[in-house]
This record gives structure tokens, C-alpha cells and sequence, in this order.
DNA sequence: ATGACGTAAGTCGTCCTACAACTTGGACAA
DNA sequence: TTGTCCAAGTTGTAGGACGACTTACGTCAT
């Protein structure tokens, strides 16, 4: 799984216009139209989820200058501030370039990333967003007694029951990872365990309040024959682990998970800045 | 290498004191006082570089609440906006968690996490920080011509040169890492050629005024005995690589480097944040 | 015609003041 | 004891103002 990426063309020969996105074809305002993300968060982030998605769009495109603050502001009707505040998230995620006394343009990569590690996403959804169609097949997903390490990590008490959850990932058809996860039955009924197999488990958490804020992961590189399985196990057994556990908004840990993508199927970008 | 950081004690029976840093034991004011990093960049990320340093010396602990944007404010002898700027910077490095109406904590995380991958770095820099002592060993650094594949990462004109780079970087003695660097030698005369050799380039880029600002990395799991050499070449054979070209703030490449990281001797962390 | 210079407009950075939205803890009444 | 309400404290947003910086453009001397 190769996106549509190949060396980025950087800066390269890349025409940069320089003039601010015209207005006439897109909508006279976005006052209160902040309906294309969620509706979530303050002020400040629903405007930068909303110019986000903008630029994601390719309404601007990358290299070019977006409005001055002040017109943004009356854009949206709100105070320079909110959209300063917009801003500064976006440019501390590298979608966009400040420039003192020049104006703020899009980043080069910017556009093009999109899946970043640092950004908080399922696996799902990640690969929807790269233009692919998601699917999972579950190999297995019973209820067991957390072991000490996964009771350390997701801060249980011991013999805690938890949701052993192991999946291959999909995209169109051919896999790109293998998920291993775990999952506190705490606050979980029947029903949910059984959605949980089905599709993205985030969207499951979504419906019972449980918004993920944060993750802590690690890296590792593994050699294994042991992980895979299936008709399209993967014969070299070379696998890039992303060993994390998620906490929500209160800094509770509610799941432990270790996906392990197949070497060279899928592309991880980082993208890092001072 | 695996430093002080075992399963980090997220928020279990940890003490949260929730009462504000007291002002007794630290200087009464931090006015014009930014001295501690250096003194570039905005007045935002001086607050904001010098509030970081504060965390980081465990000034105020984990869990524990910073003072008041006002107070800071009247601290640091700026305005309120400065300081919300600085806090939001820290906030999207997961440094802090910045609370509607209750106020801003540090986070669980924050203080532990210093070398996480987002952050752009040297090894060198990295090692030091995480409390080891680093060092270098030269294989091999000539020029030669650049191959294809890296003239265009580098953004180049056929056949020009470049220097190669061939070194293990050790903690404390011990091999971490093998590293691969390709530097266009436009820019350099033959004292700055020398000089890269022996300790970080960054270092040296300093000197001739070249600053990261961004890096564009993929990562990838490797498998093979050509990668390491010398006394300590691990058996294993077993790699992250970590692939990345660095482009100072105006955009330009200027580095490309494959670090071949020794699977289990260097923790990779990556917080990541909604 | 060409280049250096100064000027002015545009944009981001910072400041000030004020109020709204939210959280927390304590006072108070049932 | 329990629940409700209120007040103080903190972050979020607003509006206006000015400083610092960048860029384009016109002027002027060469």
C-alpha cells in the first residue's frame, strides 16, 4: 500500500502563486457554516477543523497564501484571536507556514500527509482517508484475564476481565496489518463487545462517550513468523510494531493495542518540526 | 539503551496535587530572565521555550497545576496573549492540558517523553538528553557524485557532489545506530568537510547560519547483515530505519540521512495527541 | 535603461481591556 | 447528610490599537 506519493516534489520546480485564493468561487461566507467536521471543541478548533478540511480539499493550494487573519475573522465571524488560535494549531501540526509581515501559506507536504503518525486516528479510517477501501476480517475475539503486562499498562486490577481482539486489516482487499488488541470490559455490555468485532472500534467508543485524547506508542521492528495468519499471510515476516496505549480525555487508559503493519504496505510519514 | 522509563506509572495511584506551583522557592520574577534556552524566534516561543525548561527541570510536577495565565503574564512581563500563544505550543507538544475554567496541568507524560520522535533532533542531542553519554565512530566520509534517487530528494543537478557519511553513533560505549548521511557539498569548504566528521552536523550547520525546521521522515522495519559494522556489529540484524530529509526554514533540503537504529537498544516514543 | 533607495501598504506579533463560558469549592437550606 | 445555589477563579472570545516585519512600487541618481 503506496498512496499516491512518490518523492515529493518539494519546492523543486513547483509553480508557487503567491496571490491569496481568490473568493469568488466558493461560498461569499462560512459564517456559521462550521458543518463539515464535527461540531466539537472551541470556537478556535472548530474553525481550524473547518480550514483544515478546506485545505485538505485543495481549496488552497499547497504554497499559496491564505487569507489575511482579519479577512478570515469577518469570514467567519469571529475575532482575530479564534482565528489566531486556528492558526497556531494548524501550524503546530505542519499543515501550515506562518510568516511574519508575509502572510500564512500552506505547507508543501502538508496536503500530502495526511496520515501522519502524530495525528490521533484509527487504522480504519487512515486508510479511508488515503483513498482506499477499509475491511477487516477477526480471527479471533473472546474474554479472558488480563495478563500482568497488559493489567500495568491499562491500569487494572489484577484479574480484571478483558476483550482479546485480533484482526487483519485491509485495504481493497489486500492486508496491510495485523491488529492485536485488548480491551477493558468494564464499562462494556454484550452488545458492544459483539460491534466491537465488526468495524472500527473507535466508532464504538464514539457511541458510548469514550473520546481518545491522547497515545502513548512505541516503535519497534520484529521478525516473526508467529503474527500473521490467514490465505495472504505475508512470507517475509517483517513487521513495523506500533505498540500503544490510548487514553481518553481524563488520562484514562482504555485500550492497549499492538498493530504490527506489514514492512513496505504501508507508508509511514512523520513530519517534524521545530 | 533503554532509559529510565519502565512502563510509565500513568496516573494510577500517583499523588495529583492540585494546588499551583508555589512561588516561594524560585526566583520572585522571571522577568526579562529568558536566558536559560536560546534566545530566538517570537516572544511566544521564548515563554514558551523557557515555561518548557522550567517543566522539564521539574519545576512543576507532573499532574500539578502551572500558575494562572495572568500571574504568568505579570511573571514574565508580557501580555496574556503571549502567554496563551506559549501555552498553546506546549499544549499541541502534549506538555501540558490546558482545562476551560479550572486551569492548565502539566501532563502525566510531558516530563518522561523529551526524546520522542516528533521532535526534530539530532541523536547526539537526544543521547545527551536521555542522560548518556554519546559518541561517534567514522566508517568512511568522501564525496562522490549523488546517485539519482538522492538527487532528487536533495533536489539537485545531476552529477553533482556530495559527502558521504558513513557512522556508528554509541550510548555509552554501546552501538545504537548506524548512520547513513548524503550532504550536498555546494554550500561547504573544506574546514566545514572535516569538522562534519567528528561530532553532530547540526552542529556545524549551526555555524554556517542553516537551521532545521522541518524533516520528512518514513520509517521502515529492515532486515539484513549489510547495514552494521565493526566490533560491535549485532548478530540480529534487525533494524528501524528511520529515512528522512531535513529542509531548513526556507524550504530548501539540505540533508538526507537513513538512520539505522538497532532494534531494542533505542526506545522510540511518540505521543500523540487529538 | 538600470540599479539603489526610500516609501507605503499589507500582514503577523503583541498589548490592553472587557466580558462570556466553564469549573470548583463553600455556604446554605431542606 | 444531602442537594442546591452562589461566588470566586480560570480559560475562551471579542474589539481596538499599535509595533515589527515583508513586499511591491515609485523615485531618483547613475
Amino acid at each position: 500500500m503506496r498512496p499516491a506519493q512518490d518523492p515529493p516534489a518539494q519546492n523543486s520546480a513547483k509553480v508557487r502563486d503567491d496571490a491569496p485564493v481568490s473568493a469568488s468561487d466558493r461560498p461569499t461566507s462560512n459564517r456559521l457554516a462550521l458543518n463539515a467536521p464535527r461540531k466539537s471543541g472551541s470556537l478556535g478548533r472548530q474553525v481550524a477543523a473547518h480550514l483544515r478540511s478546506r485545505i485538505m480539499q485543495g481549496e488552497v493550494s499547497p504554497g499559496a497564501r491564505l487569507p489575511s487573519e482579519t479577512e478570515i475573522a469577518l469570514d467567519y465571524g469571529v475575532s482575530r484571536v479564534t482565528v489566531r488560535t486556528a492558526i497556531k494549531l494548524l501550524e503546530s501540526q505542519g499543515l501550515v507556514d506562518v510568516r511574519h509581515g508575509s502572510g500564512t501559506f500552506v505547507s508543501d507536504f502538508g496536503t500530502e500527509i495526511k496520515a501522519g503518525i502524530q495525528e490521533l486516528r484509527s487504522i480504519t479510517e487512515t486508510i479511508r482517508e488515503m483513498g482506499f477501501e477499509p475491511s477487516m476480517e477477526r480471527h479471533k475475539g473472546e474474554t479472558r484475564t488480563a495478563s500482568e503486562h497488559e493489567s500495568i499498562r491499562l491500569d487494572l486490577m489484577p484479574g480484571d476481565q478483558v476483550l482479546d481482539l485480533q484482526r487483519a486489516v485491509y485495504a481493497d482487499g489486500e492486508v496491510v496489518a495485523y491488529s492485536y488488541d485488548v480491551i477493558p470490559i468494564k464499562t462494556l455490555d454484550a452488545q458492544m463487545l459483539e460491534r466491537m468485532g465488526q468495524g472500527s472500534v473507535f466508532e464504538v467508543f464514539e457511541t458510548i462517550g469514550i473520546i481518545p485524547a491522547r497515545a502513548m506508542a512505541e516503535l519497534h521492528a520484529v521478525f516473526s513468523q508467529d503474527i500473521a495468519w490467514g490465505q495472504q499471510k505475508p512470507e517475509q515476516g517483517l513487521f513495523l510494531l506500533l505498540d500503544q496505549v490510548h487514553f481518553d480525555k481524563d488520562g484514562k487508559p482504555f485500550m492497549y493495542s499492538k498493530s504490527y503493519f506489514v514492512e513496505g504496505r504501508f507508508q509511514f510519514v512523520i513530519l517534524r518540526t521545530r
